[in-house]
DNA sequence: CGCGACTTTGATCGCCGTCAACAATCGTGG
DNA sequence: CCACGATTGTTGACGGCGATCAAAGTCGCG
């Protein structure tokens, strides 16, 4: 919020995007603007901090420079449902409702960096087309969530989510092979619908098959093929990722 | 496509939007336009006709008037996902992603009249922001599927399905106690995560417990407080729905 | 050091998927 | 109109996956 020194190239100090083919606030036609808090700013949070919470008023959406976020539900009866992890590059905050609250809550799970993006600064710049496209990516990954919870199994589950993970690192530059996870084993199954037990179990189980090293939440990936075997199918977001659309919208 | 003549009041002739408040073009600036195919148009479909397949460019969405829709996703080993049911006044194909292509396919359960609004039109016209806030609609049914299939046991599912059908039929002006299924036991297993067996016993039990009756495809809820005790929470989407937004929207 | 949160491991059991057979209904053509 | 096969729905038997309960081990933090 404070120093705008040494701002000679924002744009080149936030890495966060890369994955993306660019930085996301540029695609969107605000990209002049990141680091110097007109548009978008940035924001330290701690674990445990909410970055919104079910009905709130929803004015802005995030991305994530670092560290790692989740969103989610709780039902009537206390229960929560994890719908997603967060790690840099990825956007999140665009499910926003009729009336314009936030439909779920986030979360930070570790110290994190964030950009903050008010909505209506980005409809009137440009792109309320591409907020549309953007917010898309997350149905595609809420569909993902769906056929993992009612076509797999534990195991297929619990390899889907380390592969997505593990992608995500890779496409951030970090290894895509030994990571830490930032979410509890209660947090994995809330999301994947596992009782704790059962996350653990098959971690163990899948050290003991040679497939991973896991310590904690150390975890390393060692026979990625059979992960992805496991895994089975996914949605691949490529296959909507036209690159010629991308392109034109970082043109624009 | 045709006739243009006793086009008085366009309006009032579509009442597949009254359960939300008013006609959904109306509320996006280009009701106007209604009942004379210059934004909207009117199609008639069959059962087993595609209204779009996954992958196809997006151009518009949709508005059940009449019959029911079902959209699903096909996995790489072929197993199909539904990922939801339109009944009369719903609203569906925004699921677009990136490049404009629709993330699922839809394909209609009986003989149906559907509205088309073309995207663009809609965006250029008004409301690329109250777009978003429709996309949201399905983005918290969606929530609504990862709840029960992470949550919920079999009956619980069947359950929150039934009253999910008999809310909208109710609110559409139909019977909420007495109605058709238009889905098969196959698609409504595809929707739940459960096999058809595992549907067709649940809905017997359901009858020999005294809560419904059923036969084939013709529902009947006879104790709908133990219905709706055994489907347990929901997301009510009128948590979300502020009444002076709609209003504000529809003198938009 | 000691408390609490998180993780692991074991034992048990019930829900639901699978396989199989049968019944009911629909659609199509003779 | 009926006959036929195809599709859809029902019912039964069985077994396995994963939830649940219980307890012990491990780590972080005041």
């Amino acid at each position: 919020m404070q120093q705008s020194n040494q701002v000679s190239n924002p744009i080149s100090k936030c890495r966060a995007c890369d994955s993306r083919g660019g930085c996301v606030g540029e695609s969107l036609g605000i990209g002049h603007f990141f680091g110097q808090d007109q548009i978008s700013t940035r924001h330290i949070n701690r674990k445990g901090d909410h970055v919104y919470h079910e009905g709130d008023q929803s004015d802005a959406f995030f991305i994530v420079r670092s560290g790692s976020v989740k969103s989610y539900l709780v039902t009537e009866d206390g229960e929560e449902q994890v719908l997603g992890f967060f790690l840099p590059g990825d956007v999140f905050g665009l499910d926003t409702c009729e009336s314009g609250r936030h439909v779920s809550s986030a979360v930070i799970l570790e110290t994190s960096s964030l950009c903050r993006i008010p909505v209506e600064q980005a409809v009137s710049q440009t792109a309320s087309l591409d907020l549309l496209k953007l917010a898309s990516e997350q149905v595609i990954h809420t569909h993902n969530l769906v056929l993992m919870l009612a076509k797999k199994d534990a195991d297929g589950r619990i390899a889907s989510l380390l592969l997505s993970l593990a992608g995500r690192f890779q496409r951030r530059g970090y290894s895509a092979t030994d990571f830490s996870l930032s979410m509890s084993r209660q947090d994995i199954g809330c999301y994947l619908g596992l009782a704790v037990e059962t996350v653990s179990r098959t971690l163990t189980r899948f050290q003991d098959s040679g497939i991973l090293q896991v310590n904690r939440r150390q975890v390393s990936i060692v026979d990625r093929d059979k992960l992805e075997q496991i895994a089975g199918s996914q949605i691949q977001m490529e296959n909507y990722a036209d690159p010629a659309v991308v392109s034109a919208v970082a043109l624009a």
